[in-house]
DNA sequence: GAATAAAACGGAGAAATGTCCGTATGTAGA
DNA sequence: TCTACATACGGACATTTCTCCGTTTTATTC
C-alpha cells in the first residue's frame, strides 16, 4: 500500500492472454455453427484453440458466459440498427409495433441459437434472460416509445408504461415465441396480429 | 396379432415399480428440502431409495422430469381450488383478474422454488416451462374465461383469444416475475395493477 | 404351481462441466 | 538486459448427469 495514490495502479493485460480470448471465441463461433452448442464440448473448444481447461475457463467463467460474449457481439450490430429507425418520427404507436415485429423477427432468425444458448448452461449457471444488457436496451426503447405515446395522448398517461414494457416484451419471450411457433404451430403473423391488437386497445378513444 | 382385438391388451404394471417410483418421490421430496435441488445429486436420490442408476432415469427421464413429477404433486390442489373458484358467476373479465391475481400469489410463494428447479436441469433436459400438464391447464382457464367475456360482449369477439391468453401468463412468467421484484423492485400489487390495466382496455366500449 | 415372456432392476462407465494447483511466461522497474 | 513477481497457462481430476446391457423379478397363461 505505498505507490499509487489512488491504489488503482493496473497492469496492461498479457498479450498472450488477449489472444487467447481472442482465439477461443473465434473457434468457439465455429464449432458452434458446425456442431450446435449442445453438440461441442468445452473441451473441444479447448484444444481447437490450443488452450487448457484452465485457461479457458479463466476467460469465461461457464459455457453460458461464453455463449453469452457470443452472443453480445451478434448482437451488437442488431441493437444498434433497430434503435437508429426507432427514431423515426409518426405515431409512437405505430413505431412500437414496428419494433416488437422486429424482436419477432429477431426471434426467428435467432431463435434456435437462443434456445440452445438458453439449455446450454449448467450448474444453476443458466444464461440470464433479463438483466442483461441487450434486454435493458430493448426495454429501454419500449419504454421511451410509451412514453412517447403518452406524451402524443395515443394513450392514457395513467399506464404504467415501466411495468407494460416488461409485459409487451415477455409477449415475445424466447421460451413462448418457441412454444407458440412449433408445439402450437402459430405463424409469427399470427402472434403479432395479437400482439398488435393488444396495442390498439390501449389507444384512448374519442 | 392374434389376440386382443382392440390391439390394446395392457399388463397391470409391476408392482415393485409402483412402489419405487413411490419412493424415489418421496426421497426425492425429503432431499430437496434438505439440501436444495442443486446440492441432491441423482446419484444420492437413486442411493436413498435404495434403487440404482438405471431404475431411477427409467422412471423419471432426467432431473428435470423429476422435478416436474414433484412440483405437479404440489400443484393439483393448487389447481383444482383455483379453477373451481372461477367457475363462479360474474363477468368473465374480473373472474379472470382475480385468476391471475392468483396466479401471481403462487409466484410469490413458489418462486424459490420454482427458480431453483429450472435451473436444475442440464444437458438441455431444463424443465419445460410450457406445454406441460400444468401450464395447459392454466392457459385452458385463460382461453375459456377470455371466451366467456366475448359470449358476454365484454371484449370484441375479433380478438385471438389463444395468443392473447399465452401473452398473459407470460406477463406473469416465473423468470420475468421474480425479475420484476427483485432486480426492479416491483412489488405484486403494482404487476397486478398493470396487468389489470391491460385487461380493461380490452373491454369494448360503449 | 410351473413355464414364459415382458418389464424392471442395478451398477459400471461414457461424457461433460468445472476446479485446483504446480509450472511457465510476459511485464515492469532497475 | 536482468530480475522479480503478478498473471496466466495446462491438464489431471472430482463431480455430475445419463446410458447401456446383462441379470432378475413379476404377471400371466396353461
Amino acid at each position: 500500500m505505498a505507490r499509487g495514490a489512488a491504489g488503482t495502479e493496473t497492469r496492461k493485460t498479457r498479450s498472450d492472454a488477449v489472444e487467447n480470448r481472442r482465439r477461443i471465441l473465434e473457434v468457439a463461433r465455429e464449432e458452434f455453427a458446425r456442431s450446435g452448442v449442445e453438440g461441442t464440448s468445452m473441451h473441444r473448444i479447448g484444444r481447437a484453440a490450443g488452450v487448457g481447461q484452465g485457461t479457458l475457463y479463466r476467460h469465461f467463467e461457464h459455457k453460458g458466459a461464453l455463449c453469452s460474449a457470443l452472443l453480445s457481439e451478434e448482437i451488437g450490430a442488431f441493437v444498434g440498427e433497430m434503435q437508429r429507425r426507432t427514431e423515426g418520427r409518426g405515431p409512437a404507436l405505430g413505431r412500437l409495433k414496428w419494433f416488437l415485429g422486429w424482436v419477432a423477427r429477431f426471434n426467428e432468425e435467432n431463435g434456435p441459437l437462443l434456445g440452445a444458448i438458453r439449455d446450454a448452461s449448467s450448474g444453476g449457471r443458466r444464461v440470464e434472460l433479463y438483466g442483461n444488457p441487450f434486454y435493458e436496451r430493448l426495454r429501454n426503447t419500449v419504454v421511451e416509445l410509451l412514453d412517447e405515446a403518452v406524451g402524443e395522448g395515443e394513450i392514457s398517461p395513467e399506464l404504467d408504461v415501466e411495468c407494460l414494457a416488461d409485459m409487451f416484451l415477455a409477449a415475445l419471450n424466447i421460451d413462448l415465441y418457441l412454444y407458440q411457433r412449433h408445439q402450437l404451430g402459430m405463424e409469427r403473423e399470427r402472434i403479432m396480429g395479437a400482439l398488435r391488437s393488444l396495442l390498439d386497445s390501449l389507444r384512448v378513444r374519442v
